[in-house]
DNA sequence: TATTTATATTTGTATATTACGATATTTACT
DNA sequence: AGTAAATATCGTAATATACAAATATAAATA
């Protein structure tokens, strides 16, 4: 048995609304939001809250491996949650823009309070 | 070189503060990010979004089988974001709270408008 | 009790992620 | 040019995840 027949169908159609066309949506948050579901990486996320911080701040900050965090930071980077920039030979990584602020936000709002 | 020592110090303090003795914060919320960040569970919160659906439904809105989908559901119920009760032979699987909706729906304004 | 339906679990296998040492690159400074 | 400092990339071993077939469980009904 299923549930009734026109019920499903306006569902199916409010779902192929939401990602059938849209599929590229669901693809680009899947990735972007797996790269922000790591433990270290979150922790990058709460240290740039304020604003940008070098490479080896972070390091410090964090505690891992400098190679480590390179990677991190490029995965970050690569997915569009952070920015980077040099100034002679220190790069500074910061948010990529204010949405992705406002989800981290609720993201600690939600499991850090 | 370092930006100024007591920078550093300040924004370690509040690192310390919002993670240090919160460790535990982090990982849950790494843990339960990551079990959402992936297309076929994204898709499963899109279908339960106006509220409880069965295994059944879901299976035919979403289009994988019906072990991967298991797998799948129970995955984010383990992880605190759905939860499901019996009634007879169907599983109805929703949402545990409204603060994992809120999240839910801010992702998808971020990704989906 | 036997069968059917809905869902869950187990198992095997392929693929992806992770951390880290080693190495490369970039830029500043001598 | 040569060296040092900061960061990035590569190679690889360990671990985790994804998928689906096969099997198991739970509940309804013949």
């Amino acid at each position: 048995m299923k549930t009734s027949a026109s019920k499903n169908e306006i569902l199916k159609r409010e779902l192929e609304q939401l990602f059938g066309e849209q599929d590229a949506n669901i693809e680009t948050a899947a990735q972007c939001l797996k790269v922000m579901s790591h433990p270290a990486r979150l922790r990058i996320l709460c240290a740039l809250r304020e604003g940008e911080q070098t490479v080896q701040n972070l390091e410090y900050y964090i505690g891992i491996k400098q190679s480590t965090l390179s990677q991190h930071l490029a995965l970050l980077k690569s997915r569009g949650v952070l920015v980077s920039r040099r100034e002679t030979t220190y790069s500074f990584y910061s948010f990529s823009n204010d949405q992705i602020i406002q989800l981290f936000d609720l993201i600690k709002e939600v499991f850090c309070t």
